[in-house]
DNA sequence: TTGAAAGCGATACCAT
DNA sequence: ATGGTATCGCTTTCAA
């Protein structure tokens, strides 16, 4: 008898919210005659059924105790008898049973914490990195958490999971999210900053490539260079395009052609052997790189020849130093500090007027590389 | 009389709940009459009471439809007319109104997105950095979010935090909690990794610091040293004393002396300066330092003065190779993937049996430095 | 010390 | 398309 009522196959009815609640109902009152049939309290009874989530309520009753009291040993709170601390702790361990924070920060009294969410892009040079180490280290004395979102392609699933998540704000590293999406961010007044990429109404934080570009043609102009190329990054990036755009405007000004193009993917490796093809070619004198992972590649390729090519790279991480790499720094650092600066005052809601646009200058870290 | 209401100061009953509540219906019927007395919703009697939180229902009553409605233009749900629409968005606007995710969170069908938590020390040298990049790459893979909680002295405060996050599991770098916040988690069936610290009887991953210790010391020895010096960290660090035993207990048994101590702080500058006074003395022909970040102080130093001092560092974080700076590696990504691996089991509640603990070995990366 | 009951603020179903 | 109600799983109060 008892192994035909556990194996009945509840049909799930028009509304399976029904169908659920009755099956609860049953588990009720099977439950309550747990101690003649003997069956174990967790029985399901199909695997079509949506798997139940414990709850205090469950733990009570199987400890043989108060939803009350299994609060009160979940929070350490006093005047708890060492009895029934066990008996909950016991069953609490025998199904790992976890609490819902949802339902206890609902049922809470005192609110509010501070938590801002970060989307950092998928490729990505360690520049990013860099500048998410700095709004770290400045959100650590804030008393301010910080949660990296993980996302994919699906922004919308992304989205989603934003706005489960009780941000006071949402710092977005070189990501462009759709109307759509944004929308449901405004709908929820959830302030958000694009922090590298210039966006026309919304508030961000972006250096200015076109310029940067410029800095890098100069530079490689000044060391004599008359026939200097580009090494792309990744092509579709708004950034790749205006880094390149100033650089072959200042070179084509000057000297009246177009820099060669090259392209490699964001890592040593790929510089590395682009660099060689170059060094092979013959048919440059200088190179400006999207970023200075491939400059440090290409400056490998450059030192195991011993080729007189000039190098210059784009970010200004940290290794550019002790590579001795000549760059055009974003000052990664500053980004995040600025960043945080701009996200501070939206956290307080003290959104004064229009949006906040910071756009800051490049500058050129010459090491004569 | 209008003014007169608007400041009725409420006196705390016996208890605060009876008083909150009563001010309440207050507000309720006072709302009622919001028409005829021009009152802004908002009025607040007296700031001895407790912020109200804004509810759907205030917003739904305030743009005159329900509170499924408001539910829905929140969402983005179908079948809203535009009219219903504006009129929530509007006050939603007005009022900076933000919707409680926990409340939302339990009211929802579908649960569970995963989530880690993790502690950062705060004096890090960047080691810690790159192990937590090669962390955050392998769960960026695996639809899990990460959650940095902040902390500052008062771990209790930081527990607290963990305990109101809904986390999966918690990774615990560089830190020890007491037994009574831990007995928190485990009373929350909350899963945590230490990392960077052996831990009996828990699961840690840790990377055998005499071994390291030793490892330098031979380094240092086959270079033909003999007046070897170390350049202490954070003292307390168990790590610190681990590295020095090693490296102490090597060098006394070769050479039959101790090496000479010297303390830094986990600063390049702090690396330079020290050198700078060991340089002088001239008392020592070889320094292993406690980690890189001092150890490239110190070759700053050796390379300004023409020092033939030689000079071993400690992590193998990834500039290490660019300064060509001799080190014993941690191998910081293999950490975090190691840690991660470790994780995986403990969020899936695979817990076969005891505590897993993982002690990697450190390897000398020679470069001669 | 303990159990029971009343919220917390949203979602989702159902009926309209 | 919309309003109302039950419900989510917990904390807190109150009474015992």
């Amino acid at each position: 008898m008892v192994e035909q009522t556990a194996h009945i196959r509840f049909v799930r009815g028009p509304s399976p919210f029904a169908a659920r609640k009755t099956f609860l109902e049953f588990r009720e009152v099977f439950s309550f005659h747990k101690r003649f049939v003997d069956l174990p309290f967790h029985t399901t009874y199909d695997e079509t059924m949506e798997k139940k989530r414990l709850t205090i309520k469950d733990i009570a009753r199987e400890a043989g105790v108060g939803i009350g009291t299994v609060s009160r040993v979940l929070n350490n709170s006093p005047h708890i008898s060492e009895s029934s601390k066990k008996a909950v702790l016991q069953v609490v361990e025998r199904h790992n049973y976890q609490i819902s924070a949802e339902a206890a920060g609902l049922a809470r009294k005192t609110k509010r914490r501070k938590l801002v969410g970060i989307l950092l892009p998928d490729i990505s040079n360690h520049y990013f990195f860099e500048v998410f180490e700095s709004v770290y280290k400045k959100f650590k004395n804030l008393d301010i958490d910080l949660i990296i979102l993980n996302y994919t392609d699906h922004t919308s699933e992304t989205v989603k999971r934003i706005l489960e998540t009780n941000l006071c704000a949402l710092m977005l590293f070189a990501i462009h999210l759709d109307k759509e999406d944004l929308q449901l961010l405004k709908n929820r007044n959830i302030p958000y900053l694009y922090v590298d990429s210039y966006q026309p109404d919304e508030h961000c934080i972006h250096v200015d490539n076109h310029t940067g570009g410029v800095l890098a043609a100069n530079y490689l102009l000044n060391k004599g260079c008359s026939k200097p190329c580009y090494i792309h990054g990744p092509t579709q990036a708004q950034t790749d395009k205006d880094r390149y755009a100033g650089f072959a405007a200042t070179i084509e000004t000057a000297l009246s052609v177009s820099p060669l193009q090259y392209h490699a993917i964001i890592t040593e490796k790929s510089g590395y052997e682009i660099a060689m093809q170059i060094i092979d070619a013959g048919e440059c004198d200088g190179v400006f790189c999207f970023c200075d992972e491939i400059a440090i590649g290409v400056l490998k390729a450059i030192r195991r020849t011993g080729s007189s090519l000039s190098v210059i790279g784009y970010d200004g991480i940290r290794v550019s130093e002790a590579w001795n790499l000549s760059t055009i720094s974003q000052d990664p650092e500053l980004v995040g500090e600025r960043a945080v600066q701009s996200v501070l005052p939206l956290i307080d809601k003290i959104t004064d007027e229009g949006p906040k646009q910071i756009q800051l200058v490049p500058v050129l870290i010459d090491r004569n590389s």
